[in-house]
DNA sequence: AATATTTTTTAGGGTAGACTAAAAATAATT
DNA sequence: AATTATTTTTAGTCTACCCTAAAAAATATT
């Protein structure tokens, strides 16, 4: 395995891959490289039973790619809380050094980090860190575009695009934060967001489909 | 710069290449790949003005070439700091590891490490980290062979080949322990160190140049 | 000094991972 | 249904890094 390979097998898995099939052209877009590169990489990881292909339609991970797929997940976010909690790294700067990282970081190493760390269940954007086995625990969350006025949540998750993270920190959003969804604009229109305290934040309706959060009560 | 780019130019280092020419042979040796790689690698380098290279006798570093060096050496050592400091790694256990992180890590990333690390200057076997500018401190240690009977010196640094590392660790030899030597065997016979507390521990003439002391008074 | 050995270089090739340009297949539009 | 546009695949190249085998140069030995 090899890190092309890796960051290949990830990026199938984040565009869906694990129950439907991905196309060439989203890989193109994702991983910024030509689609004959795209063809290339398909039979090279079919010839290791990574994925399976359906000529002109796309590819799919296998039980043995999606079980990389978690594995990488998981390094990749245990080390974006290394970097957050330990070394003080903003929530938008994680994300690039983690991408290095997962690559050469051993089973062993991993464990120890993991210890070290006390075992953290979520990364610093609140995405689940998939179990050593491959297995993901299961998180209960609602896409904030889901939620209807008056819904009492915390923030649970949210994106992990760099310039996203920018902007939540930017609105003082951040993991845990508790609002009650107080307005929703019609035609697609924002959303506005009322703290405990009474502090209202405007979302875009976009943004609301980059935000997970538990509805309490 | 690739990393293995960077393992042949840390190669070149640690075989004299600062002050020194280091054959094609010996570089064959420590990284194990064919002579016919070795001359290849040597011109990329030579192209990239990292190396001077003399036909038929070897390669040196350029300034340039020795400013990476010693800044992957830097790299290199504040990982090991952290993996044995921060996850319980033996001494022995952290160079592996390091090797491969050491090629991933950002400016960035190694300065915020360092910070976490309360700035070392040593990393677990007594190796002096390099500055951020690539220069060197200054440490005055003495080869445990070149001491006389009755010195008296703490541990400064010891050789960082894995299986010496355990062997010392079965002898129950680390950095900063105060020995005074007790007595040299002659014809390159074995050294008997003695603890303050009067336990003696002997060490063979081989493993006396690869242990380096600091003299007390 | 001539021969044998060692070391380095050259020549030619292989694989991973990328590319461009063109061909083939699929999807969209008139 | 025929044409146009898009997407995927094929064909042919390129670079980094490695290899083996053979030639050339340097070193050792007789």
């Amino acid at each position: 395995m090899t890190p092309n390979k890796e960051d290949f097998i990830k990026a199938i898995f984040e565009l869906g891959g694990k129950e439907k099939v991905v196309t060439n052209k989203d890989l193109v877009r994702m991983l910024s490289i030509s689609a004959a590169s795209v063809t290339d990489m398909n039979t090279r990881l079919l010839k290791e039973e990574l994925i399976t292909h359906l000529p002109y339609q796309g590819v799919m991970l296998t039980e043995k790619g999606l079980l990389i797929a978690n594995q990488l997940i998981r390094k990749h976010r245990i080390w974006e809380v290394f970097l957050a909690e330990k070394l003080g790294y903003d929530w938008n700067e994680v994300h690039a050094d983690a991408d290095l990282l997962e690559h050469v970081s051993s089973d062993l190493l991993i464990e120890r980090l993991n210890i070290f760390l006390e075992e953290p269940t979520f990364d610093p954007h609140g995405g689940v860190i998939p179990n050593q086995d491959g297995t993901v625990p299961e998180i209960h969350s609602t896409p904030l575009i889901e939620c209807r006025v008056g819904d009492r949540f915390k923030i649970q998750e949210v994106d992990d695009q760099e310039d996203f993270l920018e902007y939540l920190l930017y609105k003082k959003v951040h993991l845990g934060k508790e609002y009650t969804l107080a307005e929703i604009e019609p035609y697609d229109g924002p959303l506005t967001l009322e703290t405990p305290a009474g502090e209202k934040t405007v979302i875009g309706h976009k943004a609301a489909f980059k935000i997970f959060v538990d509805i309490i009560e």
